[in-house]
DNA sequence: CATGAATGAGGATTCATTCAT
DNA sequence: AATGAATGAATCCTCATTCAT
């Protein structure tokens, strides 16, 4: 009797980039179970988008059963949604950490911009995933109710920050918080999530360690040269 | 975490909006032809990504028969390349309208970022593909020798601008054209290409015409509140 | 749920020879599923040849879900090559029932020359397969590295026989042992394999009860002639 | 205006083994252009056989349109039939060149033999074919009605020796005209025809030139030693 | 006679998802 | 809870053949 799978065939051809199962198959752990399943979405969906990734991809990753994948967040689509809630919910209880409210403005500015840099350049999946959506445009998010008040606190504490320094006579006056929050994030956001492009249409490496401090500089620059009262 | 979401659900994102073909058949007219698949092709290729793309799709959306795309660009990869290839193209010689070196720098800086601004409001292809390019780490337009030649005048001529706001005392010394072209497009791309995240996160329509005509004025203020010798 | 099957049965019409499947489907036998791939795909690639072959087909006949093949084997090729060595382990395993070495030289040849018109006789199969893979220059055999281990002990009992045929002074000396298995296979491989155009050719019924009788007899005569010491 | 067939693309990529062009195109001499299409299908269809055989490659190895390979032959089945007939045609007509009748009965035989051996090493295409159409159990041979006539008197012209190698002594009574002339080509058609699976499975190379010349030999010592009266 | 564009019917293969255990 | 076999509907691509010039 022939056994299934035989070697001379060697099926099974995974895509490149498989990382090897991180855990061990049955632990009989609903949590660690779902855990994982959501870690190697988070790798899949980054890697190759939401058409692109493989649901067999995510289960192999994440060393469990691809019927999991199914038990724990229903079907593929919801899988997604959960990686991007997660994402969202990771960036801005991070950004609690920073304590704008009770500092020096300029001072305050300059580390939500330092922030914002280091987030990104920690958390490349943050960005692929956001491409990701809005090429969909935001349709997988717009369900998602939580989402709004996740987001609109930090828009109210850097316009607080904004009046701060307006009071003190270092930031000009009528500045935009959500204005100001989407330029810093496009300096950074834009530099990394193309610098595939940007680096070879333009044949510089981006992520050299000098360039990317460099860049994180640049931002600050940028950001308070439009703010400041000159 | 999401609950599982309920079977009745369906995934499976059926190309919504599909449109009409554009021409009628057996035009015998290779020219046409083939430009007809480019056209759907950019459609398609923006609207879905390269794995969300269907070569079906833009065989019908062509109104040519499927055969006929692997006659004229070999396959979907080839055909995605061209496409590439096209954005780059079009606008690098739309840049060529713009008449940087024989202006003054402050008006040259002004036009270059209310151009940038302005193409990318009338280009949405544009970077829709390139964030899918970037997704997938530019593979594809590495292999396009022309890119860099393409490309690298514009940097020229931004450095020559800058040079000149130097001598005559507007511009601050020792700006990095890169650095100025990539804040730039990053202020542009970001707004437009994030819009859809932005609007459902923030709950504010960035595509509103007194939004979009305001975030041209910002992009300016802050390249040159950046630029300008204080 | 019940799945929302298509009303008419379909056009759909299967190429010529299609047998019924023959099994039912959703066994869940791991062993048998892969076996009956086998088996149908041995019909298949025997009757249509590798680029004949339809893998359609050999799902139908194997009465399996067409995505069973490429879950157990891979893709067409990779069957393709077990269905080879399939073949060539089962000929050398019944070559194995002979006992060419504790016997009288010349009843030892008779029953090799015999054994293998019988073999290939009862296995068209064997000898179409062999045809297939010379078209294609034996690239898909080349890959097994097991093959010479399989083949290699007939040649060298072989030559104990005709040696021991010498010193018994029934048999010339200096015959080669591969010369000779290669000639008793020429004489029975070629009269089946290409029955088909000498039966045409030369209208003769080569599968004639009375002729497939005297073709055996004429192999050992022509062996034995050839081996004979005068 | 974007140019068919992209040069970044590279479509129509042929399969291996592909020959250029024999011809300019346009050549308006129909003699010539028939008789490039046959050449370029033998080639075809000896190295894919039927299924595997291109239309596009074989015109494409004529250098002529694909259209003109309809408009001589009709179709492929057609084209490889008249290819077929060509190849019979062939051997019988070069088998003319022997004098069989008004020879010594040995020498005749043997000049047979090595006619025979130097006929298939000069023309693997006539092997490949017959394999090619035994495969599909000599469908298309059959409706050739004049193959018939074409190789039945070389089967009369055999008996014919062998009547006179019996008259003078030196071969066996009672041997079968067609059996003797299936045996050598049974040797000399098994060994080309399955030389690959052979040198694969014993790692001999059988074509070689030694060994070549030994088979010869060979194969006239085994028709020999069965005739010869003892 | 000659050309190259055009076509519809498959061809192998892949995918998300469900079933039976 | 967990498994791996099973499935049907695509998905990209190819082929022999015909059409319009």
């Amino acid at each position: 009797m022939l056994k299934p799978k035989p070697p001379a065939s060697g099926p099974k051809i995974r895509s490149p980039g498989k990382a090897p199962p991180v855990r061990t198959a049955n632990t009989r752990d609903p949590e660690s179970t779902s855990a994982a399943i959501l870690v190697a979405a988070v790798k899949e969906f980054t890697e190759r988008g939401y058409e692109g990734a493989r649901v067999d991809n995510i289960a192999d990753r994440a060393g469990v059963n691809k019927r999991m994948l199914y038990h724990y967040f229903g079907n593929k689509q919801a899988l997604y949604v959960a990686v991007l809630e997660g994402s969202y919910t990771a960036i801005r209880s991070a950004e609690h950490g920073l304590h704008l409210s009770d500092r020096d403005p300029i001072e305050g500015m300059t580390d939500l911009v330092l922030f914002t840099w280091r987030y990104y350049l920690a958390h490349p999946e943050f960005l692929s995933l956001l491409n990701t959506e809005n090429l969909h445009r935001a349709k997988f998010l717009k369900r998602s109710a939580r989402i709004f008040e996740l987001n609109s606190p930090l828009i109210q504490r850097i316009s607080v920050l904004l009046t701060r320094g307006v009071e003190q006579g270092v930031f000009r006056d009528g500045m935009d918080a959500l204005k100001v929050y989407v330029s810093i994030a496009a300096l950074g956001f834009f530099y990394l999530s193309n610098r595939w492009t940007l680096s070879t249409v333009f044949r510089r490496d981006l992520l050299a360690k000098q360039e990317v401090e460099n860049w994180g500089r640049h931002m600050v620059d940028v950001t308070l040269s439009y703010l400041r009262r000159v």
